[in-house]
This record gives structure tokens, sequence and C-alpha cells, in this order.
DNA sequence: TATAATGTTTACGTTAACGTCAATTTTTTT
DNA sequence: AAAAAAATTGACGTTAACGTAAACATTATA
């Protein structure tokens, strides 16, 4: 079973040892230690992805954790606690189509801005061309 | 041309007024002032909600600002501002699609991970089922 | 074996994005 | 006009998510 060290994590995800602590204390990730040096899992670099694909989706690390652990662990078996997993679903889904409309319309607005740009800049490649080719120096 | 004050901004998009004068600052907002007492326009409601969305895909106010003043400002004339601005919309647009694959992707994790717990909850009624209904009493 | 390089803990610092509170107008209602 | 409600400007406080620096231990390299 493969392990890594710190620096490997750092270069593989580009963040700091600082921020990987930082994700250890908040319980996103979970190192073993030698001693005192961490020693990481694939586990943990499957957490940590997902932690730095929340990130950018904008979530706060305790978000993050909530969605981690939900598909980190294995589904529960007291009935209960799977439907509470279930709204727990529900609610990030929802969030995360949310996110998704938001996204589309955000998109749309900006191809409608490089139109007008780039319309813009026809017409004014258009006014060049309409000068007269005699008005154009020979060299 | 219609006006608001700040309570109906507040009302309308659930708001602080900290939060719009924060905005304010930021240059997110740019409201009018009647003495000292601030009056919202269209425009402004048009660019706070652009704000809110912005926000909601995790974008910081910077951002944000950037974001909102490229389609709210008309199309530059000026060709290097042209492309400028094409450039930067290039960057958000590469941003957003990299945040939709990441919605995506997670929803997927998330269906998976709540048709195991659904999977469960089946196996679970199936072996209530199972006891034979001599088992179960009489009412 | 001396010297880098890498890792650890502790702990204070920083930045963004507001929250909160006091003191003071301004406006509205009675 | 008096009282209550709403707004404004400071200005300090708070929280999340790390940054940074000191002091020290361990490991690798010359």
């Amino acid at each position: 079973m493969q392990t890594f060290n710190i620096r490997d994590l750092r270069k593989e995800f580009g963040v700091t040892a600082r921020t990987l602590r930082h994700y250890e204390e908040k319980g996103l990730i979970n190192p073993k230690r030698q001693g005192v040096t961490r020693v990481f899992s694939e586990r943990d670099k499957v957490r940590l992805n997902l932690a730095i694909r929340g990130k950018r989706l904008g979530f706060s690390l305790e978000e993050i954790k909530e969605i981690i652990d939900m598909y980190d662990s294995s589904a529960p078996n007291d009935q209960s606690q799977i439907l509470h997993l279930c709204s727990k679903i529900e609610k990030y889904r929802t969030d995360l189509i949310n996110k998704m409309n938001d996204i589309t319309d955000t998109l749309k607005l900006m191809n409608e801005v490089e139109q007008d740009a780039l319309n813009t800049l026809a017409t004014d490649i258009d006014s060049v061309r309409a000068v007269p080719p005699s008005s154009l120096p020979l060299r």
C-alpha cells in the first residue's frame, strides 16, 4: 500500500505544507505518522482532490468536510442515517444545480459582451478596408 | 427613472445595509445621494444581482467587480482595449467551464452515493418482507 | 562528520468580507 | 412639535483560511 510524504502532496496538488496541516486540523485529511512525520495515503489524496474541487466551487472547508465524508465512508446501515444522508445530498444537489444555472447565465452574458466587442472590432477593420488602395503606401 | 432606497434593496436581495455599503466602497454599486442618503437605481440593482450571483460561484468581490464592469460598460472602441476585454473573458470562461465540470463530477458522485444508500434501504425492506406472514401480529 | 535540506510544533500575523455598536443626523409618524 | 423610525459615518470586532517566522529535530548529502 503506497504512501506519500508531504512534498509529494505539495507538488502534486500545488498547495503549501501549511494548507495540508490546516486541512488535517479540520479533518479533511488524516495522514498517519512515522514518529512525528506525516505519512499520506491514497485515501488522503482522494480526499484532498475532492477538497480542492470543493474550494473551486466556493464551498467552505466545513461544507467540504461534510461532502467528502458523505462519499468517503461506506453507506450507513441505520435507516434514519440513510435518510439523513439523502436529505443532505438533496440539499447540496440543489445548491450545485443553482450554481450550474448561475454559470450558464454568466457564460451567456459573456458571449454577448464578446460578440459586441468583436463586432466593434470588425466595424473598425471594415472602415480600414474602406480606405481606397490609392491611399496606401506602395512600398 | 425609478429609484430605490436602502431598505428596498435589503428586502429584495436579502442583504444587510452594511453589505450594501461595503459593496459601494468596493465599487460594485454606485448609488447617488439625496443629501447624505443613498438613492439606488435600476442599474445598481442589476449590478447587485450580478454580484450576488458571483458570490454564489465563489468569486471574490474584486473578481466580481472585474466581471460586472465588463458587461456593464458599453463595448470599448480602442482596439487594444477590445482585445484586452476578450482575453479577460476568455480567462473567466475557462474558469467557469472548469467549475461546470467540477459540478457535474460532484453531482455524479452524489448520485452514486445516493444509489448506494437507497439500495441498502431497499435491501432492509426486502429482509422485512422476507419475514413470513405467519410471524406477523394479527391485530 | 559538517552542512544542507526537510519536517515539526507553536504562535502570532494577514486578508477578505462583512458584523456590531456608538454617536449623530434625517425623516416619518403621531 | 415631540417621539419614534430609519439612515449615516466612523471605528473596532470577528471568522475563515491560510501566511509567516522562530526554534528545534531529523534526515540526506557532500
